[in-house]
DNA sequence: GTAACTGCAAAATATTTGCATCCTT
DNA sequence: AAGGATGCAAATATTTTGCAGTTAC
């Protein structure tokens, strides 16, 4: 089992139970993001929907996962990096969501452009997000 | 009553009914994006639930709203500018979400930023969403 | 042992579908 | 008149909440 797991549970003040570790896994092992329809099959069968919208909802608070807004409005959640703590998010990179496969991943390599805001607005997060077709399905 | 909304529809092959009037009329109204729940608070209870899902969903398809991701994954649409066309939308613009007062409104001069894919990946649509604090809330 | 986490049941919401009726063309 | 659009009812799906039992620390 990946050692990651427990730090992040740890470092996150949050108890390490055996759903938690199980849903952190997944996102370790998956580089790309996941649905809570995704991660209800992947983790087969074994626990409780609730537990899932719960302990995803807890990893949102603490900043271990993020969600990405997608075109087509669907939810999904992804590992945030390690400069993210709870509540600020500096998730500053593009996400791509491939129209064949529908995986999404996110694209760290790729930064976020800047963007000239009209007088008197002020940006706290940027999301860029881009569809098309990713370099498996080409 | 606004002289545009009779031609969108007709442009679209849409029978030209009061409900899609009524909700075509509050888009052009309000320069921001709305949400499905937005519209039935602002159409005063007028019609059916039902009916406003697939008015939206006849609008999507024909091309004349789209929806916006946005970062808390509640579903926006917002009127499609005039070179949107059924199934291709040329939606280069950044939508931006106050913190504050909920708003989502679209920058239209603000222009996208282009973003360089790695090796293989193909875009065809890209989507930026930016958090803040818009110019009535400063 | 205590506080936190989970699973089950159930409630509250949101979305989709079928069908009869009404409206637009 | 014919086809499409609407409203109503009901079926599904999704998310939230309460509570009792279990587990982590």
């Amino acid at each position: 089992m990946d050692s990651r797991i427990g730090d992040i549970l740890k470092n996150s003040q949050l108890s390490v139970t055996s759903g938690r570790k199980k849903i952190l896994e997944l996102f370790l092992n998956d580089a790309g993001a996941l649905s809570h329809g995704d991660i209800e099959k992947k983790a087969g069968e074994k626990f409780d929907r609730v537990t899932i919208y719960r302990t995803l909802q807890v990893f949102l608070e603490k900043g271990i996962i993020h969600n990405i807004p997608t075109a087509d409005n669907s939810i999904l959640y992804a590992l945030c990096k390690d400069d993210c703590s709870a509540g600020h998010h500096h998730d500053n990179h593009v996400h791509f969501v491939c129209k064949d496969c529908g995986s999404t991943v996110c694209l760290e390599d790729v930064s976020i452009p800047s963007v000239k805001l009209p007088k008197g607005f002020t940006s706290t997060q940027i999301d860029v997000v881009v569809s098309g077709v990713c370099k498996d399905c080409k």
